[in-house]
DNA sequence: AGCACGCCGACT
DNA sequence: GTCGGCGTGCTC
């Protein structure tokens, strides 16, 4: 067959390819084209060559211009790609877009621009500069370049303009060197870190892992401190040497200078780093020294998983829990999910790392399919944190702190130690009532109550952004009594702050970090000690440890417990957890303090008393009963209208085309449509779905008979809606 | 997603 | 009489 057709996936949300007339030009598959697409043109990706079409022939249009030669994909990580579009119900073009590094999707080549180097020619070198008064940039760039090339960006800098140095060009003064092709890296590889010796643990733990080449997932679970990087360290050590490369995925928050800087210090390899904040150019660069073998390691948050490599050797997710690893819009991908099928793909180890897995993982340790390996012993100076729990039942409490929490912070205070506290909820209060009616302020978009923002003072809307001025009188009794119900971050502040006033507080959360730099500022005055007490959301729970803090404190556990979302507890543990290992040294332990109501609550028990690992053991007896993940898995539809009934109405078509499927006895169940959990968000109505499967298989195979039915709805053209595949987050 | 076409209200 | 609102339909 001479193929005369392209098929071509375009970005745009519709679940098909377009069929295009191949030119001169020969088209690969995994290459980009530029294609006209109704009035205007745009860049796909070749999926096939054929020549036949089911569109008539006569209305093919032809391809615009081939802009690859090669596949932009390596083969593994195309049938990654191609897999992940399906399983979670992304168009291909758009899942393809969004993955490849933006100025590739502008349709800039796919190989590095080498950058210009400029020489004088002999006529340049002949030219005498004293001539040239009239022309003093001319003579300047010739005066430049008599001591050596220089790069085009250096003479850019040097207040030279490319107008200038092109009219050097034209004057046959200057010229090109071609710049030399960087060379792979591999050259140069040896280890430059004095290593530490590790302890028996570890050194089995590298063993199990070194022992193989080939496809396996392992799930180190070590705790803080048991020198988890370490063994990652040691794990690269012969991919390394046999010249492959190495990929290490991070949380968004993980990516700080120091983790960089483990990896960077101890091979003498070019490493790079990939994150959202990276402009395009720097994107591409990382992207193309992947492919090309130039960089021996990248190490990225979540999107560095669609890196192409020249020889992938091993993947490593650290903080394998975390959930900045799920995608929550458009292409919603889980990477760490991703990794294990690429790992697979590409038959090679993947370790998972984390010292409070998540229980999916955890389970998939105890069913065997991976290796659970773990790491119990702190190293060094590292030690266990104490904790306790504080029951505040009938207590009085003062902005939330209960009076034997207070004692003791003025007792880890006066010793000159550092406290912490946590609170998940921004602002000074979550709600602001009339003490003689009991109105609440109530956002009129959504179904919330305003937060009351004392230090701006105004009323915020969480769910929506609105902000209004702080009434002075109730919405619905007119009475001037108005009173904040709960407590927030700010009111927590406001509070310690009169109740110690000898100590500095501050105050840790998305309103007062929002400035680039601010929070790593905030980070070294809290390392200084500049301030003993600190207030937190979940924030100040990664990525760094604090040696002078002493005493932690959980202020408000209770709404964990008892969440509609049934990850929160597990959500709670792992904040325990991470909390405990980031306090206190060798010669000051850490103390944590949970306050709650219910000190027996079954699951609170067994993390305090036994550890996490029994409280993952119970909760996933508890998932086991009530069916779900990882014993289930869920899809979940959301979809919002400024209608309500069109959103219900919608959401129960999909449930009746679901229920009509095939496959009989699969175990599949539909729950809802039911309300989101916030029915209302900035005017528009929510509802939402659950469909739940008993494997990833099932659960792919009824979606995808379903959903072209789903689409050609009515409705799907009057509300907006959308797919999660296994949701991390319910709401 | 864009971008056209298409049919009803307030403006030069 | 036109400009423009966003509903509907199509893109090889």
């Amino acid at each position: 067959m001479i193929p005369t057709i392209a098929q071509v996936a375009l970005p745009v949300p519709l679940h098909k390819t377009f069929d295009y007339l191949i030119g001169s030009d020969m088209p690969v598959v995994g290459g980009r084209v530029r294609v006209p697409f109704g009035k205007q043109f745009k860049i796909g990706i070749v999926t096939a060559l054929t020549d036949q079409s089911d569109f008539p022939l006569t209305q093919l249009k032809p391809i615009n211009a081939v802009l690859d030669d090669a596949p932009l994909w390596p083969s593994s990580l195309y049938k990654v790609l191609n897999w992940a579009s399906r399983y979670y119900q992304y168009p291909l073009g758009d899942a393809l877009a969004t993955v490849m590094p933006g100025s590739l999707r502008k349709g800039k080549p796919a190989h590095r621009e080498r950058e210009r180097v400029w020489q004088l020619t002999d006529a340049g070198k002949d030219q005498p500069i004293t001539t040239l008064t009239r022309a003093p940039k001319q003579a300047r760039i010739l005066t430049m370049l008599r001591s050596g090339a220089m790069a085009h960006s250096d003479l850019l800098e040097s207040d030279l303009s490319a107008t200038v140095i092109k009219g050097a060009e034209e004057k046959g003064w200057i010229e090109i060197v071609q710049n030399m092709r960087p060379k792979p890296w591999t050259t140069d590889y040896r280890i430059v870190e004095d290593k530490p010796t590790l302890n028996h643990e570890q050194a089995m733990t590298v063993a199990t892992i070194n022992a193989s080449q080939e496809f396996g997932c392992y799930l180190i679970e070590g705790v803080t401190g048991s020198g988890k990087t370490e063994v990652y360290l040691n794990a690269l050590e012969p991919v390394l040497a046999r010249g492959q490369q190495a990929l290490i995925l991070v949380p968004e928050i993980g990516l700080t200078p120091q983790t960089i800087n483990r990896f960077k210090r101890r091979f003498n390899v070019p490493v790079e780093v990939m994150h959202s904040a990276l402009n395009d150019t720097e994107r591409l660069n990382a992207w193309l020294a992947a492919r090309d073998n130039e960089a021996a390691i990248i190490i990225g948050t979540r999107s560095a998983l669609f890196s192409p490599f020249k020889s992938l050797g091993i993947i490593i997710v650290d903080e394998e829990h975390d959930a900045s690893y799920k995608q929550q819009d458009s292409f919603r991908y889980h990477a760490r999910d991703l990794a294990v099928m690429r790992a697979h793909e590409e038959n090679v180890p993947v370790l998972l790392g984390s010292a409070t897995p998540c229980l999916e993982s955890l389970h998939n340790a105890k069913t065997g399919k991976y290796h659970h390996l773990t790491l119990s012993k702190r190293a060094g100076n590292a030690i266990k944190a104490k904790h306790g729990v504080l029951d505040i039942r009938g207590l009085y409490l003062e902005a939330g702190l209960s009076a034997p929490l207070i004692a003791e912070m003025r007792k880890h205070l006066s010793e000159g130690n550092q406290v912490m506290l946590f609170l998940n909820r921004r602002g000074y209060a979550p709600a602001l009532m009339c003490h003689e009616c009991g109105w609440l302020a109530e956002c009129k978009r959504c179904d919330a109550f305003y937060t009351l923002h004392q230090q701006s003072s105004e009323l915020r809307c969480h769910h929506c952004g609105t902000q209004r001025p702080i009434p002075h009188q109730c919405g619905s009794c007119g009475s001037t009594q108005l009173i904040s119900v709960g407590v927030g971050t700010e009111q927590l502040e406001a509070q310690l702050e009169s109740l110690f006033p000898e100590f500095k507080t501050i105050r840790i959360d998305r309103d007062n970090t929002r400035r680039k730099g601010s929070l790593e500022a905030y980070l070294d005055a809290i390392h200084n000690k500049d301030y003993q007490i600190l207030i937190g959301t979940q924030m100040l729970a990664k990525g760094h440890h604090f040696p002078d803090v002493t005493l932690v404190a959980l202020v408000d556990v209770d709404s964990a417990l008892f969440s509609n979302d049934f990850r929160a507890p597990e959500r709670l543990a792992q904040l325990f957890v991470q909390v405990a290992g980031r306090a206190g040294r060798a010669s000051k332990p850490g103390f944590v303090l949970l306050q709650t109501h219910h000190p027996e609550h079954a699951l609170l028990q067994s993390l305090i008393h036994k550890g996490y690992d029994s409280f993952a053991t119970e909760a996933l007896t508890e998932r086991q009963q009530a069916n779900l993940p990882p014993y289930s898995f869920f899809a979940l539809f959301r979809a919002e209208a400024n209608q309500s009934e069109h959103v219900e109405q919608f959401l129960q078509q999909i449930r009746t085309i679901l229920d009509a499927s095939p496959i009989p006895n699969d175990e599949c169940a539909a729950m809802g449509p039911a309300p989101a959990p916030l029915p209302r968000r900035a005017g528009r109505y929510r509802w939402q779905l659950i469909f739940q499967a008993p494997n990833r298989r099932i659960l792919q195979q009824r979606l995808s008979a379903a959903l072209p039915a789903i689409r050609q709805l009515p409705l799907s053209k009057k509300v907006r809606w959308s797919l999660d595949i296994e949701p991390q987050d319910m709401s």
